[in-house]
DNA sequence: GACGTTATTATGTATATACATATTATGTCA
DNA sequence: TGACATAATATGTATATACATAATAACGTC
């Protein structure tokens, strides 16, 4: 059937046949269509509506998929050797813009932990965290030695929501100090909040150089 | 389960009970069982092994999700008000490394279309594309007077595999230009090629201003 | 002819059953 | 003890069946 949207046998708009008629053209039972059907709709290329029938999406909003790995896997898969340094760790009370990117009503203090992730030695992320203390009070004592504070929370606090945003910037005189760059260079920047329902647990701001790539495949 | 595994009652790394045990359990079939194991499975919580059994994901390497649409929808959906400005239309021939990138092994004619897409007057993303013409060669004569490159070969030539690729860069002194941004300010890069098997059909390079925010929750 | 009710229909979902497949555990033999 | 064949088992997948649900089509009434 993927093959018949994508050769334009069934054309964008077009309605394709009943979930009866498939298992009878294809000789298997209707819950096989249907899951087949499903899952090219979940990837976009159909759209389904009950009693209406099923129609090949007109304008395809596909979707890409991410996997959101550990950074020193993300590293490691590279074939990099991971390292990573603590530049800072201590409570502090945070901004009212940070509350806020938190869903917080008041600035309140919490865990600040920055470090530097490094793939062979070189600079690979710079990772500037804030840490709910109400939603994970256990993190209070923890040195970060051994284990990076991204390592300790994904496997100490798992989080059920999460919003991610990606996008361009330049990197500050601090910024670009860390990573080795020129102080205006162009960085990728991740922010990601992750709640478990109605309680914020961490923001994280990651800084990458110009050179890294994020890649998807579909 | 999402909720015994957020609250930690399956701990990361444990084995949790069969399906036939679970459906008894939660009084439903095997199949239903089946279905959300294979569903927290996909979204990366739980690690599952034939024989082996079902394990809440050591480092669970979630995936993130986000739908491409076209940029027209991009904007409208954002509450801005759409237009395109083409600034470019011409075969040429391609440099090696734009052939490389479409998996060609030498450089040969394609289209070459650049656009600006605008979001209430403000650009938006400057498009600059490469189409193969023999992947779409109806898509010679086509003026882009009234529909976008990027809508035109949605609508008109559906792909089944691609590529995509994010980062940040600089704007060089053209792109600057169009953007209307400063020369070296950062950008956020987008780039995208797509296939039918073993067909490159197009690559296109999309850059945002800086103030570009790719969101998405999870 | 407009409006509200009912019937129809395609998809959505759950179920019991059956068998495939990959992997582990076990047993056999040299 | 080690190598190899064999059995056991949890997940993977297909199937027939049944009923739910939402949206449309048909119908009847005023």
């Amino acid at each position: 059937m993927a093959r018949r949207i994508a050769e334009r046998v069934w054309a964008p708009g077009a309605l394709i046949p009943g979930e009866e008629v498939l298992s009878v053209e294809f000789g298997c039972a209707r819950a096989t269509v249907n899951r087949a059907l499903q899952e090219l709709a979940r990837g976009g290329v159909l759209v389904r509506k009950r009693k209406a029938g099923t129609r090949v999406a007109l304008h395809p909003m596909r979707e890409a998929r991410f996997v959101i790995p550990i950074v020193r896997q993300e590293i490691e898969t590279k074939g990099g050797t991971y390292q990573f340094k603590l530049l800072s760790n201590q409570v502090e009370k945070a901004s009212p813009a940070i509350a806020q990117r938190m869903g917080l009503a008041k600035a309140k203090d919490m865990l600040h932990v920055r470090c530097l992730h490094l793939s062979d030695g070189r600079p690979y992320q710079y990772e500037d965290r804030w840490v709910n203390l109400d939603a994970v009070p256990s993190i209070r004592g923890e040195t970060f030695e051994t284990i990076s504070p991204n390592e300790w929370l994904v496997t100490h606090s798992p989080f059920s929501q999460a919003e991610i945003v990606f996008h361009a910037g330049t990197a500050d005189m601090e910024e670009a100090d860390i990573l080795g760059v020129a102080e205006r260079d162009a960085v990728f920047i991740v922010e990601r909040v992750t709640f478990v329902p109605q309680k914020p647990i961490t923001f994280v701001r990651m800084i990458h150089p110009a050179s890294h790539r994020m890649v998807t495949q579909l």
